[in-house]
DNA sequence: GTTCATGCAAATCGTTTGCACAATG
DNA sequence: CATTGTGCAAACGATTTGCATGAAC
């Protein structure tokens, strides 16, 4: 049977605080963003809330392969860059290539729903700064 | 300063085991194949020599998106599926796409070091028994 | 008024770490 | 013998959960 969801005030913010910006941040990031207007609020309610919009599929969680999760409120499909000095995760303009999906199916037998590339590197800015590394 | 290594038999054997499966296997799992040949093995030591084993690079860490590290002895490039059913991850055959690494940095001046593709769906032993899902 | 959401704190769980002792070079 | 590895248990850190109270419908 269908879970039903009633509307509330923190998940409401929670889901306009993750579109107003393209930095998929963490969960802690938004508690700290939402915590000045709701003085109350708690960790806790900032993860269930993510995992329920993550349920009714309006944010998507992304692995960056660090170790906590991201969220992201753009849900059209898009490939990502994380940089490997600052861990910032930009979305890339690139199409999505569908065909591969067809091809991986056909060669394999597997049956494919959705594929995700992942770019890493050094951006922009961390390229001009590198004179940090320190060795 | 260079960090130096000595032998022990322990590590030789995590390295053994990954080398000797195609699973993708997560720190328990390999700790849970050594303890009889080790009745004293701790995880700690697992954790601790999957972490030398890799800053060696004779495994990867792979992230797969669930919550526990898995690793891998293969060190050429491929790309990855990974079954959304039970969790099994499986090497891909086709090529490594190296152009696409050049595409994205000549697009977006971004550094490129590398890339990864994950694909997620149904392997063949979930699709014959697809009679498990509940609804 | 029944159901879902909140805040708080405690619990969970994969992984890391401090320490005393053993093995390596 | 100086350094690195081990086992054990405690610590960590991101996320989840139980519970009593509050908001939604």
């Amino acid at each position: 049977m269908e879970r039903t969801y009633k509307r509330s005030r923190q998940r409401e913010r929670i889901l306009e605080t993750l579109m107003q910006t393209t930095t998929h941040p963490t969960a802690d990031w938004v508690y700290a963003r939402l915590k000045p207007d709701f003085p109350d609020l708690s960790l806790g309610t900032v993860y269930r809330n993510l995992n329920i919009l993550v349920e009714q599929d309006l944010v998507r969680r992304i692995d960056n392969g660090s170790s906590f999760d991201r969220y992201d409120a753009r849900r059209d499909p898009h490939y990502h860059f994380v940089c490997e000095q600052c861990g910032k995760i930009i979305d890339l303009g690139i199409p999505v290539d569908t065909a591969l999906e067809d091809r991986v199916s056909g060669e394999t037998g597997l049956v494919i729903k959705r594929h995700k590339i992942d770019f890493f590197g050094l951006c922009q800015d961390c390229q001009t700064q590198s004179g940090i590394r320190p060795d």
